[in-house]
DNA sequence: GGAATTTATTGGAACGTTCCAACATTAAAA
DNA sequence: TTTTAATGTTGGAACGTTCCAATAAATTCC
């Protein structure tokens, strides 16, 4: 463990030798420099083939002080979304030229904080970082003092003057309730989430704006929290059946508050879809195989990817800037 | 972009200073050394706090020639089985004391291919592989001949030299199926799983050998390949109500054809758990939250971690061995 | 065609750590 | 006490790259 092939390996010098060329001018090729002639270059491309050279990036990163590690730190990756979101924010990365490495916080803000200790450590680039619940401004605040380019995603942390990337949620939900407003629902209700994630907030004012826009009372009861699982969808479900036994249509935190509710729907007697309609968010690729299948609020992880690239190419001016990430409602069996 | 704070970094010379020691003897309190005075460490220690020090692992890999790097490449992180494993090979690794990284190969050889690539480059330690489809045995080999610890998982590779951890598949099905008949199920059926997937023959065969255990034949049209998602569990169940309407119950060749077989049971009006009977494999986390919940085979992703690690910590041998982790039958209400 | 300029190439120093052999100190054995 | 051994500490060299200033070669200008 922690071994590593003992045999010597090759080096920009031995690359230089077969090539006919200096160490130099290798390294030139290598960084991609733009002036080195084609005739040297191609010798070195051969060289490097027929030597069977690899790049050294410890010594590199070393020597430059630069690296083109982008660490990706998310906070649960059993969560179908995040797992999305990681996928799509590898790939824009990748297109970006750099490397990403992906790591678990599994929603602790020890692991976290330690994970960000030992990656500063590898000398990374930049970090991406969705925060653990109870993450603070204070650290935020800090590792960006201390030079670090940060992007914080889908999670605001109040205080923190950190860039953020977070899809639309108010316009989101809004989408979701004037939908099904729209399609002549007069009793609805909002479930799931708790008031202690900041996206709460933000998507059941969505709901809320669409409601009152369209001269309805918004109920008190008829917003019922939950923990973010399929559980909590079933429970939510449940109460709300309990204050208003003829509700007509359910918009949810997210989908698989959904999924919970549509069992719990089943498992009273009601067809999702025909008795009740109901819109999720996110978009997960089972909610469109699920039957029926569910109508929700599309976030585009491979956009979010886009934005935050967006802001790591040009974070030296101190961007602090928020993107709001625009979101489409796909209407499917379940409205 | 691939910017770094500019700013000159603390070393250890700045530390040794501060302590009043040499910088040989900081760089021993920093590796663990045994042969450092608990004062002299204590000094140290105190001098890393006040300095602010951060411990540079592109220069220690460079001069050591060590790193505690592993790569985790994953077939596929939007598969929650995946994910899940991911999770647990994390852990079990940053128990061990190494650091661990997550790369996504996307089912893709060419992107697994480049990956690997950068990832010599970053001088990892060691590569856990959740292999490609169209892995070839010859490009793990040359892996592995040049000298990277390799374990591969999950998916056998026939030919490879290098050492594997697989869930017992075999074990797993031939329990879940021994489970049904005991139950007094009489006409089963296999579903999903392609057989150009290493593990799918291992799982039919646990079924087979189950049945034939009980002196019951096994027909080829009961057993039906399908895509490994809803819809290919959907379809398949399709096609066994329509080959055998008084099916009993179904073995599913994993959980996510489990979800759909049951979405087409219902479908087709029949009450999972009730009037067919199903078993799946994996136990996602859904599958204990569903509603009916499934009956399942566990393979638990921390136990998959600890095979690793093992391996991992005396691969210096050349292991090339076969580690077959076990797995448990999850009684729940489908069955 | 020679001077001025641009373009390519080069060797030496530096990045921050660990290794190593030499030294200094302390403890144990004689 | 002296000798031997064990223990703790140290400065210099090395890891493989990029940076830099200097040189060499090719091109342009008058």
């Amino acid at each position: 463990m922690g071994d590593k092939p003992t045999s010597k390996s090759v080096t920009v010098f031995d690359v230089a030798r077969e090539a006919g060329v200096s160490k130099s001018t290798v390294s030139l090729v290598l960084t991609q420099s733009d002036k080195v002639s084609d005739k040297a270059k191609l010798k070195v491309e051969k060289a490097i083939e027929k030597t069977g050279y690899v790049y050294n990036r410890d010594a590199a990163s070393l020597r430059s002080r630069r690296s083109n590690l982008v660490a990706i730190v998310i906070n649960d990756l059993t969560n179908p979304y995040s797992a999305q979101l990681a996928v799509g924010l590898e790939a824009q990365i990748r297109k970006m030229g750099m490397f990403s490495m992906l790591v678990n916080s599994a929603e602790s803000v020890e692991t976290q904080t330690q994970l960000v200790k030992n990656l500063k450590e590898y000398n990374v680039a930049a970090f991406i970082i969705c925060p653990a619940p109870g993450t603070t401004s204070d650290w935020m605040n800090k590792l960006v003092d201390q030079g670090f380019p940060v992007v914080n995603i889908m999670r605001e942390i109040s205080g923190a003057k950190v860039a953020t990337v977070l899809p639309d949620n108010f316009t989101g939900t809004k989408l979701a309730t004037e939908h099904l407003l729209a399609k002549g629902y007069k009793k609805l209700a909002f479930i799931g989430g708790l008031e202690s994630i900041s996206d709460y907030h933000q998507r059941l004012s969505g709901f809320t704006e669409a409601m009152v826009l369209a001269d309805k009372s918004v109920a008190k009861k008829l917003c019922i929290q939950s923990e973010t699982n399929r559980n909590g969808g079933r429970n939510a479900m449940l109460e709300v059946l309990d204050v208003e036994p003829d509700i007509e249509a359910i918009v949810c935190f997210n989908d698989v508050i959904a999924y919970g509710a549509v069992e719990q729907m089943r498992a009273s007697g009601k067809i999702p879809g025909k008795d009740i309609a109901v819109v999720g968010f996110d978009d997960l690729e089972d909610s469109k195989l699920m039957s029926p299948s569910l109508s929700t609020v599309h976030v585009d992880a491979n956009k979010i990817g886009i934005a935050v690239c967006q802001i790591l190419s040009n974070i030296k001016d101190g961007n602090r800037n928020k993107i709001l990430v625009g979101v489409d409602l796909i209407e499917r069996e379940t409205s």
